[in-house]
DNA sequence: TTGTGTACTTAGCAGTTTTAAA
DNA sequence: TTTAAAACTGCTAAGTACACAA
């Protein structure tokens, strides 16, 4: 399928007179072509489009009279805009960000702007401002929320759900769908990842006054809050979101979008694979052709090849560039300085061994040590001469370029085509090699389509059949080999987490648990033992009594080797995110294809948002669907 | 060719809910 | 019944990629 993305219409956000607005992409052009090809092709993304607009962030309620806020040991009271933004830090307190000194300077800059010309005078320091009690009273907040009797939390769940209805779905080319984010994000202090020269600013309170609202033109438009305006209202039938604000930190723009569930979202994520497969038919040639070009002499050839083998071989993303100052300093592919990379002839036995060490996309370490061809090594060697640690490893080497020359070879091919491709086809290849020898488990067909029909259909009704234990380790030990397979990937492109707070306590518990199994074990192989020893002095047949000995103990040890099992998939997962690969990078088709091949029932494997997610792939993936 | 703006995907974390264990 | 752990969800930051202007 040809991906053209016209481009037809002027994407520029700004500077658009209000109402006249109305880009509504050619209609008539490609007539002859039905549905999502069609809509493609002219990146039409919908022909209706009616909501509500976005829910705004209820107004700033202040502080109780008894909660205080001291300055120089004396309580002050503050204005409402100066005690708010007083309230976000206090909330903050016992987060380890509040701490930092940059986090501290960019919060006091900013509420100071906040502040009255009074109140400036007075409020000059901040390690002389005392928001302790505002701490308090938001803690015992938090707990009086979560000890909330009962039939309370149920009240207000209900109340939440009566807002999903009101502002939660959208009529999209004529059906209900549900909507991603539809309230806009409170006002705060910007929380950025990992060394961030930001973080600490205030992030405003977001105004229907800077709200653009993109919908057709013969839908009901949304009303603005009493008593507002929108920014604007437009009808961009090319875009896919619902509204827009400018947000001011970054200066960037935040979208009101659709749930992953809905269908425009689950086309686009079809599209998406259905180009990673197309690599594969590609894939050795153009491994074969990067390779060729090791040996080009044009220095921008041969950057290009390196790099691409890197995307390739290592998953690593393209690396765009950055401005400096702004952000978290993190590097991708194109973007790696020389100080990122490290060049052994010989380590670990190996010779061309290369260590990068670097931060990726949200200051998550990167840190591997791979063993190149000599080629590459070579490469590396002359790309670093003569250049210092803060120079960049590629220089002839742009994200824009890299992928034009990709495009070349492949339409729609870029480089995070790769980390698609990669990851899915290692899903897939691993899912092969984990599953091989496994018992099958027996389910019936009905079992097998229970998950698939949960998305079209209710609920068939059938007699539930408690699987034997046997039966209930062949799929635990599959489900455990589909997760083994999961963290292939997740390790393949570095989706890292932190250590769960609680791991080394739950982990020891665990092991406690095992200890006090194995004694258990050894228990009864002592008492089986003793009864063996007196069958064989006193003859005669077995006992029900040295049945039932014989029976617990092999009960035992397969208890045993369950949470000996536990631990060690706890163990190897404990820094391991499983979920991003699993959302964005397989194929779930590859999954539900195993599903159906192993009668391994599809919620093991996803649960229920995620099925929602997928909904797209279940009538498209059969038992021997291959990506 | 480079810089800027826009729109979309990808990402980890924290809070909440559900489930399992004590 | 209470508590701890696991599962799940929502939030929003941080990437990629491409069009267009200078």
């Amino acid at each position: 399928m040809r991906l053209l993305w016209l481009g037809v219409l002027s994407r520029r956000f700004q500077h658009v007179p209000l109402r006249d607005t109305c880009r509504q992409a050619s209609r008539g052009a490609k007539a002859n072509k039905a549905g999502w090809e069609e809509k493609v092709e002219n990146s039409v993304k919908w022909r209706q489009l009616e909501h509500k607009g976005p829910y705004f962030t209820p107004a700033y309620e202040p502080l109780p009279d008894g909660v205080h806020f001291f300055y120089d040991g004396k309580p002050v009271k503050l204005s409402v805009a100066a005690e708010e933004v007083a309230t976000l830090y206090g909330k903050m307190l016992h987060l380890e960000c509040a701490t930092k000194e940059v986090f501290q300077r960019n919060f006091f800059r900013d509420w100071r702007k906040e502040m009255t010309a009074e109140e400036r005078k007075l409020i000059t320091h901040l390690d002389k401002c005392d928001f302790v009690e505002i701490h308090k009273h938001f803690m015992e907040k938090t707990e009086a929320r979560r000890t909330l009797p009962r039939e309370k939390k149920q009240k207000l769940k209900e109340e939440a759900e009566k807002l999903q209805q009101e502002f939660g779905y959208c009529i999209l080319d004529g059906h209900r769908e549900k909507i991603g984010n539809f309230k806009t994000e409170p006002p705060g202090l910007f929380r950025g990842r990992g060394d961030h020269p930001k973080m600490g600013m205030l992030k405003r309170r977001v105004m229907p006054e800077d709200v653009v609202i993109n919908c057709s033109r013969d839908s009901k438009i949304p009303k603005p809050p009493a008593g507002h305006q929108w920014k604007e209202v437009r009808s961009d039938n090319t875009v896919m979101w619902l509204a827009a604000w400018m947000e001011n930190i970054q200066n960037t723009f935040k979208y009101i979008i659709l749930n992953p569930s809905s269908k425009l979202k689950g086309e686009m994520d079809w599209h998406k694979y259905e180009v990673a497969r197309r690599l594969r038919g590609v894939v050795n040639k153009i491994r074969a052709q990067y390779q060729a070009d090791w040996k080009s002499p044009e220095m921008k050839k041969r950057q290009l090849a390196v790099a691409l083998y890197f995307i390739d071989k290592l998953a690593l993303r393209t690396g765009n560039e950055k401005e400096e100052g702004e952000t978290a300093d993190t590097v991708g592919c194109c973007s790696l300085r020389v100080e990122h990379v490290r060049l052994h002839g010989k380590a670990d036995g190996q010779e061309h061994v290369v260590e990068l060490d670097f931060l990726g996309k949200d200051s998550i370490r990167y840190n591997n040590r791979v063993t190149v061809e000599k080629l590459v090594f070579q490469n590396l060697q002359h790309f670093m001469e003569d250049k210092d640690p803060g120079d960049n490893l590629f220089d002839a080497l742009t994200t824009a370029s890299l992928n034009k020359h990709l495009q070349s070879l492949m339409e729609g091919l870029t480089a995070r085509v790769f980390r698609t491709y990669n990851a899915s086809v290692t899903l897939q290849e691993q899912l092969r090699v984990l599953t091989r020898g496994l018992p099958d488990y027996p389910v019936q067909k009905e079992m097998v389509e229970s998950g698939i029909a949960l998305w079209f259909l209710p609920l068939p009704q059938w007699d539930i059949v408690q699987p034997t234990q046997e039966a209930e380790d062949s799929l635990t030990s599959k489900v455990l080999a589909y997760n083994r397979a999961n963290r292939a990937v997740a390790i393949l492109c570095n989706h890292q987490r932190a250590i769960p707070k609680t791991f080394e306590k739950s982990m020891q518990k665990l092991q406690q648990k095992i200890e006090t199994k194995k004694a258990q074990v050894t228990e009864a192989q002592v008492e089986l033992e003793k009864l063996k020893a007196d069958l064989r002095t006193r003859g005669g047949s077995k006992s029900k009594s040295f049945l039932r000995k014989q029976q617990r103990l092999l009960k035992l040890e397969e208890q045993l080797a369950r949470l000996h099992k536990k631990a060690t998939d706890k163990e190897e997962n404990k820094q391991v995110a499983l979920g991003t690969a699993k959302l964005n990078y397989l194929d779930p088709r590859i999954s539900i294809a195993w599903c159906k091949r192993f009668g391994v029932p599809i919620e093991k494997i996803y649960h229920k948002t995620q099925r929602e997610r997928f909904a797209w792939a279940f009538n498209r993936a059969d038992k021997d669907f291959e990506f």
